[in-house]
DNA sequence: TATTGTTATACTCTATAACTATA
DNA sequence: TATAGTTATAGAGTATAACAATA
């Protein structure tokens, strides 16, 4: 007799949990947390003021003050006024902090590891059925 | 000219956010944190140990503890002895218990309003699909 | 006055270590 | 001795409200 189906809802829990816990130890490898390794992977070249991290992250502004001062604690970041309007802070990545950022992507294998797994022409069909799933509600 | 395609990786981990925060919002509704709505999710008629639900919740046992802790605060399960082993402790819902839960169940809309939208066929070959990407490494 | 970010504070989640009660 | 659960404690993530500096 066949396996009774897995229902697809709680195949989506699996899929959540899975690509979360293997973001999560990849972090934790590279020493940090889920959070902070979120705040580095959004950083980008020209540094990102507290406000559009806050905003990519969607949380609040001085959730994004902690998380910056435990990087910058760690020397993995760095904090300096931006030129044109003082009140503003730009985030920059260090030259330690690349290197945490590499560690951590690589050490998340998920999208290696398991997305390999598909033919080209499966990935194809995925991505239009993502798209379904995370098209706003109408 | 066609839009960039937003790649694979990138989309599942919009899905994973919101697949996420449509719990979170659930719970919230309810006057639960996310991790509450996981153990009431969690429990079965005949209730279960704090070991069980350390195990499923994928957690420590102590802080198992903290959230039926609060839960019973608050009137949504309740805690007795085992009877045959003395030193378990079964956790069970109570009314009030299963009113909350079913209010989060429906908050929860993420499978009736986002799943709704996709036909049989594409049901299938999603489940095909994800079943792919959860299978354990070989 | 409005905006950007910080500080003070509080709550929740989570784990570790030491402990109690029972087996 | 071993197991189930609790307590004490600590660190991290998160938010709200009050505040400082700058525009």
């Amino acid at each position: 007799m066949p396996d009774s189906p897995v229902p697809l809802d709680r195949q989506l829990w699996d899929l959540v949990y899975a690509h979360d816990a293997a973001w999560d130890r990849a972090a934790r490898t590279a020493g940090l947390s889920a959070a902070q390794a979120c705040l580095l992977d959004a950083l980008t070249d020209g540094g990102r003021s507290m406000g559009e991290l806050a905003e990519l992250l969607l949380c609040d502004a001085s959730n994004v003050t902690q998380l910056v001062a435990r990087l910058e604690a760690g020397g993995l970041v760095a904090r300096r006024a931006d030129a044109d309007d003082r009140r503003v802070k730009r985030v920059t990545i260090t030259p330690a902090g690349r290197r945490v950022r590499r560690a951590v992507r690589r050490a998340f294998d998920f999208a290696d590891e398991r997305l390999g797994r598909l033919t080209e022409a499966e990935r194809l069909r995925l991505s239009g059925l993502l798209g379904k799933l995370l098209a706003p509600p109408s």
